[in-house]
DNA sequence: ACCGCGATGTATCGGACCGATACATCGCAC
DNA sequence: GTGCGATGTATCGGTCCGATACATCGCGGT
């Protein structure tokens, strides 16, 4: 997963680490917390060791004669490879199971304008599955089981059928705009500010601003 | 997390792996998959190893002579301990930061029929403040960052700010049923059948059905 | 002039948890 | 009688996290 989102986002611009956190952070902020440091310079060491990523030390020419005492550890800026733009590739096409899990979806959809429009449909329908997998055990739980619980843990269940049914019925407009070719977000009348353009509709060609 | 999880269901009655397993995704279904067996046999040898629980092949007594040879290996039934109990209960008291976080408040919620009255409150304020704080930075990257990101990537952020929103609405409900004394579930006019009781209300006393 | 303190920045270590895999028994349908 | 899904225990490699350590920079306070 972390491999997958240093891909996409290296390949927007080369970053030293902490931006690449900051980055990712934003970008995923949605779906889970920050991204440790604990994973993610073993996972940069790693996709170097693949030849997936290269790190060049940041140290402008010149004095390059006292490095020693102070070393002033310049920060190691990484760049992402032709190689890894192919690895990159290939991890979206072969989207298995472990795409449609929480995690490992909402990375995904994060990345959606890097990928291809067969490949979206193919993940929001795999991940509609499994939400309504989800939704249908919870519903026999909370039907069949229910005088087996109490009335906490039955309130986290509905809340949890509450949030399915949700994101079921988010994923069906996904698919339907993206079946017809649309940008994903249709101007709603929504919460924030009123502002209702999107730039860059990542198909170009039929994009029309939706206004009959 | 699953320590904790463990611990709680045990206290209801003495298990095997596959069966704790069971009951483990049906009440925590709401918030995450399936436990692992790759987690859950090290954790439960774990928790031997520190006396919180033992143990016990279930051999019923009988034929005790011959078990070589297809040896039968029986299933292990898992009890917890004195000093296992005292520990659940230390875990709830001392409810830190990781408390609050998806998974570690979702399995907190679930046992909260053995919670104290003060420390379910104190869990459900500080959780709302955590999802407070994730849905201001979501507001502050739809507000501020919007240009710099893709618009499925907006979509997403949209939609894991709809789901700060909710939660929050849901946890404001929680606490004010908390302090009022009452159970969780309010008769909402709601998703499945009409029948509106709900069993053992964890903190007897106060318990009024809401009719004013 | 000095100090603290928060942001920036790189890095490691132990531990929790997962996914794949292996192996064995039981009951039932075909 | 045989395959097959549910039941059941268990390990291994690998990903990721939380705590921790260390160093620099700029800014505001005293």
């Amino acid at each position: 997963m972390l491999e997958f989102a240093i891909l996409g986002l290296l390949q927007e611009a080369p970053m030293h680490g902490y931006e690449l956190r900051k980055e990712l952070t934003a970008k995923l902020g949605a779906i889970r917390a920050a991204i440790s440091y604990g994973s993610l310079y073993p996972t940069l060491r790693r996709l170097q060791a693949a030849g997936w990523i290269t790190e060049a030390a940041e140290t402008p020419a010149t004095a390059e004669e006292v490095p020693a005492l102070t070393s002033r550890r310049g920060r190691v800026v990484y760049t992402i490879t032709a190689e890894g733009k192919e690895r990159f590739a290939q991890l979206i096409a072969q989207a298995g199971p472990e795409t449609y899990d929480d995690t490992g979806f909402g990375v995904h959809f994060a990345f959606f304008a890097r990928t291809d429009q067969a490949t979206r449909l193919r993940i929001l329908e795999g991940r509609r599955r499994k939400i309504e997998e989800r939704r249908e055990g919870l519903r026999d739980v909370l039907g069949r089981a229910a005088e087996r619980l109490d009335a906490y843990t039955l309130e986290l269940q509905r809340h949890g059928l509450d949030a399915c049914e949700r994101e079921v019925r988010w994923l069906e407009e996904l698919i339907a705009n993206e079946r017809s070719g649309r940008a994903p977000t249709a101007p709603r009348p929504g919460t924030a500010g009123g502002r209702g353009d999107n730039d860059s509709p990542p198909t170009p060609g039929t994009s029309r601003t939706e206004r009959p």
